[in-house]
RNA sequence: GGAACGGUAGUGUAAUGGAAGCACAUCGGUUUAUCAGACCGAAAGCAGAGGUUCAAGUCCUCUCCGUUCCUCCA
């Protein structure tokens, strides 16, 4: 139908006849002559219509509404000097239409798409097929699609395989909520989505695809937050007869490729790596946004012997103070900001935030007079501060600090721009500890799953100290988010058998857990490494949003509601009786 | 399981417990150079239920919906 597209026309066009098609972002009508902003996802070009071609074209292009659909055949003509759209990369022409076909009428729409002010989320997900017609949402759907095409031309090059998956598996009630799904066929029996293809891949791995990649869809039924959805997407990569060494070079090489093809930068090699204990004790966080430094320090020995109750007593009880120094913020952070940063930390568990000004002569706190002048000097040359600065304490729980800290220093590092907000930080934690000490149920858990590979140096501490022991596994961080994670699997039957004893993980509830990867990986497991990179992550922090939805096409709701179709939706009691169920809700 | 914030014409956004206003969109009209068109006119609204009060959009309780966070997400 149409010869070009709405972004396309240029001067060089001139006097060309050509047809668009698209739909009325606006209509302006002067009486005699009418102006129609033509929109389509490449841009958007003004049709004219002028009352010398005919007066029945014009009145229909009078009655043109917003969101109209319409072919509009006419010649490219030059604008004047003084009529050209700096705005609109099309701006130096428009169209002179002599035929105009309406293809569509729309309804009046609830909003528009090239409005400035953007409506409701909530209306906007209702008619989502209108919110994506908004260039910012088309931009984001364009450039996933680049980035998706990029990743697989990466992996295709360095000679791996695409290899689908089933969605319809197992449920192994580990980890996440499943989202079930009931068989008609075996009565009472269920399948389970994957909340990602980790067990097929391993296999995989074992049947010789020595080179796997998949972009594959993962759904998990636990909470929602603006970065997380139920469903969501995840470059699955595993490789076989590799160490560590090897994914962290090849997803280091991804990098380099996607921010050549993407930004033009020649991003540096090998990407910069952490440890988990570093990150934990200078960030208080296993995902430290490493844009900007405002490290914690940890006021210890200081805060032991100040007179302020508080610290003496946390620090009794085994408990830390630690703080956070804003450069320069002291003028910004006034006590009643102050008092809102109170409540922010307070919703980490912290029961309170002390603060100090940091002038001329020392500190500046309701809390100074507990401080001596020495212990003012000592704490501000802790944090390396000068007058002007503010620093923040947390006293608490070595958990509650660092959530506490972590969080508000994520909240100071944007709210005094510390960063450039378009720039990218990649970085690898590494060094994970292999189990976690349960407290509550007195007994040991795995940090990342029970099949990760623990460093062999570290493999006697089974027998004497079991939290020293660390993962083969890594985690990618950007700008403080998980954007990628991973780890060596076990092929080693001896150290897989020592992991299921220390978990309490008896050979029988193995065996039914997992039963079908550990018979696979007898029959000759080639050792095998993976990870797998949150894809809708990326591409949000690649286009600088802060939300997953706005990268997303058909989003869900913070209840895992489907604004459009209205999902999930109750089934008829026919297709309840085909598949054995009852529901039963309480009232 | 919990916390905070929010829901006002189609959309966005106002309104000390005392007359629900503005902008865009919509409908009718005028306008030959606009591009956030201009001008004249019209229509259109307090999420739902209950309560307090002489009087409720505003205060209270519950329900529904949305957002952010905690728990959760091996």
């Amino acid at each position: 139908m149409r010869t070009h597209t709405s972004g396309e026309l240029r001067l060089e066009n001139k006097d060309q006849v050509v047809t668009l098609c698209g739909w009325v972002n606006a209509q302006r009508d002067h009486g005699g002559l009418v102006f129609i902003d033509l929109r389509d996802r490449y841009g958007m070009t003004q049709v004219v219509f002028d009352p010398d071609n005919g007066a029945e074209m014009l009145n229909l292009a009078r009655s043109l509404r917003n969101e109209d659909v319409i072919e509009a055949t006419g010649k490219v003509v030059p604008r004047g000097e003084k009529l050209v759209n700096p705005k609109l990369a099309t701006g130096q022409i428009e169209i002179v239409v002599s035929k105009l076909t309406v293809l569509n009428r729309s309804k009046t729409p609830p909003f528009l798409p090239g409005s400035t002010e953007i409506a409701n989320e909530e209306i906007r997900l209702k008619h989502r097929y209108l919110d994506l017609r908004r260039p910012q949402l088309q931009e984001a759907m364009i450039f996933r699609h680049k980035f998706s095409k990029l990743v697989r031309d990466y992996f295709d090059k360095n000679g791996f395989l695409d290899i689908e998956t089933p969605m319809l598996g197992r449920s192994t009630p580990e980890g996440a909520r499943d989202y079930l799904v009931p068989s008609r066929v075996h009565e009472g029996a269920f399948y389970a989505l994957p909340q990602s293809p980790q067990i097929y891949k391993q296999m995989l791995m074992v049947a010789g695809f020595d080179r796997y990649m998949q972009i594959a869809r993962c759904f998990r039924d636990e909470d929602l937050r603006a970065d997380r959805q139920p469903e969501f997407t995840q470059i699955d990569v595993e490789m076989a007869f590799v160490k560590m060494e090897d994914i962290l070079g090849m997803i280091d090489g991804l990098v380099a490729y996607v921010m050549k093809e993407m930004r033009g930068i020649d991003h540096p090699l090998p990407l910069p790596r952490m440890s988990y204990r570093d990150a934990a004790e200078r960030f208080g966080s296993d995902k430290p946004d490493l844009r900007f430094g405002m490290e914690l320090k940890c006021l210890g020995e200081v805060a032991a012997r100040c007179g302020f109750g508080v610290f003496q007593t946390t620090i009794q009880n085994g408990g830390r103070v630690r703080g956070i120094c804003a450069v320069g913020g002291a003028p910004k952070y006034s006590r009643k900001v102050i008092d809102e940063l109170t409540e922010f930390v307070k919703t980490y568990g912290a029961q309170g935030l002390a603060f100090f000004r940091v002038n001329e002569t020392g500190l500046d706190s309701p809390i100074a007079k507990f401080f001596s002048e020495e212990d003012q000097q000592a704490i501000i040359a802790k944090f390396e501060a000068k007058p002007g600065d503010i620093i923040f304490c947390v006293a608490d729980k070595q958990k509650v600090t660092s959530a506490a800290l972590a969080a508000l220093r994520n909240r100071l590092g944007k709210e005094l721009q510390l960063y450039d907000p378009k720039q990218m930080h990649f970085s690898w934690l590494l060094d994970f500890p292999l189990f976690n000490w349960n407290e509550e149920d007195k007994r040991w858990d795995a940090e990342h799953h029970p099949f990760c590979d623990p460093v062999t140096e570290d493999v006697p501490f089974f027998e004497t100290d079991p939290g020293q022991i660390r993962a083969q596994s890594y985690d990618m961080i950007i700008n403080g988010y998980e954007a990628a994670s991973g780890s060596v699997r076990i092929h080693d039957p001896v150290v897989q058998q020592k992991v299921f004893d220390l978990l309490g993980i008896k050979e029988e509830e193995a065996e039914a857990r997992f039963g079908f990867l550990l018979d696979a990986l007898r029959y000759g497991a080639p050792p095998h490494a993976g990870v797998a990179l949150g894809l809708d992550r990326w591409v949000m922090l690649f286009l600088g949003n802060d939300n997953i939805r706005d990268v997303i096409a058909f989003p869900k709701t913070q209840k895992a509601a489907d604004m459009l179709t209205g999902a999930p939706a109750p089934v008829d009691d026919r297709q309840l009786r085909d598949l054995h169920i009852k529901v039963n809700t309480p009232k």
